[in-house]
DNA sequence: GCCGTGTCTTGACTCATTCCAGAATATGCG
DNA sequence: CGCATATTCTGGAATGAGTCAAGACACGGC
């Protein structure tokens, strides 16, 4: 239950020792970063910490994110051809909506009742542990129907 | 509604020629073996057209998963972290499970009603065209005891 | 406050995939 | 059948995401 949620420099201090982590400058502010920004790539985390801490090797990162991931505090994500995004974890089981355009995501609570995605496969050769769902579309930005034409290419054209 | 599931060479001519495409060898070999490797990767799909032609280059076999994956004769998925894989579309809105070890990939046909997980998000911010599911977990050969150790490492134990 | 071990830095490196360009080839329309 | 054009080939090189390795550094138990 206690997930530890991060939402400030203090919080995620106590959500690395919670968590048995060393607590460190990047840690920390890879945390508050992403509470702040969730759904970040790694290349938005590296640029929004560096802009608190002045250098922090991308190397640091990735092993910032890992082991976050590792143990609970972050969850990761990562939509087919799209580098990975991350973003705190609440616990709860919702999923995501990415834009085909310019890839803006957004949260979606788990639809219909409570986690009918999770429900697993019905033979059993397969022990799932984690349904993982992501609605791919547009979002309102990019919905004009000018922008379309290099995503949604008219299919009877499509000959070469 | 004829969505040409191919499952021949002449049925893989078929489909190119309905698609508006072209009929060359490397292109029916890839949809050929496709319909009886669902889920290559490219280097298997390189590997098994080869094995019916000889030679083939693998920009090639880039261009024509290119085409017919544009074109909806193909459908690729990309699991999280791994390269991508192919599989003859066969119109149907079905998932797959994809086991952590050894990335076996396997299709389940939408679990409970039909297309529970198609069901858009609620807030009308984002248009939804495709849910892309995902089961993840282990497979009946990796299920036993000690293969697990690297992949679900004791959480206790994460401490570095 | 010290020290051992965990973490960060640096820089080279892998891997899948894409791009490029010119030459060779093959498809399918007329 | 013949031609215009799409497709493929060779192969080289670039990209982007992520990893590996060795040494420097720092957190936190003592």
């Amino acid at each position: 239950m206690a997930h530890h949620l991060v939402d400030s420099d203090e919080t995620a201090l106590t959500a690395l020792r919670a968590a048995g982590l060393r607590v460190t400058a990047p840690r920390r502010a890879v945390l508050v970063w992403l509470a702040k920004h969730p759904h970040s790539t790694v290349d938005a985390i590296s640029a929004g910490v560096r802009e608190v801490l002045g250098t922090v090797s991308t190397q640091a990162v990735y092993d910032v994110l890992r082991i976050c991931t590792a143990t609970g505090l972050l969850r990761q994500i990562e939509p087919a051809g799209h580098p990975a995004r991350f973003e705190c974890r609440v616990g709860d089981n919702h999923h995501h909506v990415v834009c085909r355009r310019c890839q803006r995501t957004e949260d979606v609570d788990c639809a219909v009742a409570a986690q009918p995605c999770l429900e697993p496969p019905d033979d059993r050769r397969f022990v799932v542990d984690e349904a993982e769902v992501v609605f791919w579309g547009l979002c309102q930005d990019c919905v004009p129907a000018g922008q379309l034409a290099d995503v949604y290419p008219p299919q009877g054209e499509i000959r070469q």
